[in-house]
DNA sequence: AATCATTGCGTTGCTATGACACAATATAAA
DNA sequence: TTTATATTGTGTCATAGCAACGCAATGATT
């Protein structure tokens, strides 16, 4: 009744000797968020053989840096490239693990993983945060064997694992962050309106803000350009366009917005 | 000419068996922060055989949850138990091991780690950093079979591996926690006056407060109690004392002190 | 009793922030 | 073409928080 496909030659070598090519036990997992349609999405990769969903992770080569492996996850499922990413926390329950997803991903293809490959041990992942640009032409080039979905993050459902708690966690880091970080740079286009950008805040925050004290405060921090244009085409009147000022934007980064005491 | 101790047999277990009992590269690193004499010093190790310090730090057990294994490490150290444990950091670069360190270690005791002994390969470490108080009579009763000694953090030197670029992390999310969660509650004694206080976030902040507003914002946190005392014996006028008052304490802990949104 | 460093409590001025007013404007409806 | 409407640009005002500073009170020392 199942039809017997043939195993790709990767998934093989990942399974007989992933323990020879990566860090035994140790992950990483990505939660990668877009802005679009005034939402914050996650990107999902759909469990072959199952109805669940899972974070793209990966697993860190023998000799490679763990901020190298997750920005090799984020190239291999966005395009995208050596953007802020952020490592925030570590989860490592003893049973956070489950061995059925790893059978029935290898069931496919008529494989039963035995007891003691090293895939069906204790996994501690390491989790990190990506912000990227949907309008970003590189997005759009993204090729993926495994069918992926951009993920309403208050839509959440059918994660595998313990990947639900492992985004949630990830908007609690970005939230506190957004106090004393600049945030926006990479999830917002090259060019882009006020209220697009107060949006994307409301968005995170999950609350109004005042549109007024927004501005206000957006270009206290002295990291916006004003531009020379209008974006036409909306029912009202045209706001003007902003782009984020890089220098001052990556310094801001370095130093912090604020620094309450 | 070099004495040949018989090894302990909990550390032939772990070279033997470790692999067996602990999940394998991958360790705990607990930075254990105390306030003495207007300092902040660190819980250092010193590592036989060698001129070096370590910070305590353990493996996690096959089946035991990470935050358990740090503070297993903590109580093992320090006595102490059940206090503010914060994971903050993950330091994996491929090469921040030293199999050398391993090698010495063992040494001592007439024994050569075979090269593929899973102590020598790659380790990733979680960094936790905990704050104790020295004056609590735990802390006094730590019984350790290697010598332990409360460094001054701005004199570290001769750490062991990165163990120097870990404090220095911890030291920096201890900063920037500061500005949105109570600390102090587990570094200074039951009753202390706000000069005391003071000093202590003087000293984590690292520069001058003004004494008048420190305490205007420090009450205006309703975190404290006063006291109906003051100390006598110092040489001029005797300060209040102040308690922290648990319940509200814990409240901050969980809701933060402010919201810069 | 006088001295002195330190503490308790208060004041002032500035800045950031929240709440809100009003005019300008791009499109849609009349 | 005119009017209506929703949205944007800019500004005001009251308040809260904060940095900087003043001054009297106090406990030990001389």
């Amino acid at each position: 009744m199942a039809k017997r496909i043939q195993i790709p030659s990767n998934k093989k070598l990942v399974l007989d000797k992933g323990d020879q090519i990566y860090q035994p036990g140790i992950s990483v997992d990505c939660v990668i968020l877009g802005f679009q349609e005034n939402a914050l999405k996650v990107l999902l990769l759909k469990v072959e053989n199952t109805n669940k969903w899972a974070l793209p992770g990966g697993f860190i080569k023998k000799n490679e840096p763990i901020e190298h492996a997750a920005d090799r996850v984020l190239q291999e499922r966005t395009g995208v490239q050596n953007i802020f990413l952020q490592q925030f926390n570590v989860f490592g329950d003893p049973d956070r693990s489950d061995a059925r997803i790893h059978q029935n991903r290898y069931l496919e293809y008529g494989i039963k993983i035995p007891k003691d490959n090293w895939l069906l041990q204790r996994f501690i992942t390491i989790g990190f945060y990506a912000l990227v640009d949907f309008s970003d032409e590189n997005l759009k080039a993204v090729v993926s064997e495994e069918p992926t979905e951009w993920i309403d993050i208050k839509k959440l459902s059918h994660l595998m694992m313990d990947h639900e708690a492992i985004v949630l966690k990830a908007l609690e880091a970005l939230r506190s962050q957004l106090a004393y970080l600049p945030i926006g740079r990479n999830l917002m286009p090259k060019k882009f309106t006020m209220p697009e950008l107060q949006k994307l805040y409301e968005t995170i925050l999950d609350r109004k803000l005042d549109r007024r004290n927004f501005q206000r405060k957006m270009l206290g921090f002295g990291i916006l350009n004003k531009l020379n244009e209008i974006r036409k085409g909306g029912a009202h009147k045209a706001p003007f366009l902003y782009s984020f000022n890089d220098k001052k934007y990556q310094k801001a980064l370095k130093d912090g917005l604020y620094g309450s005491w």
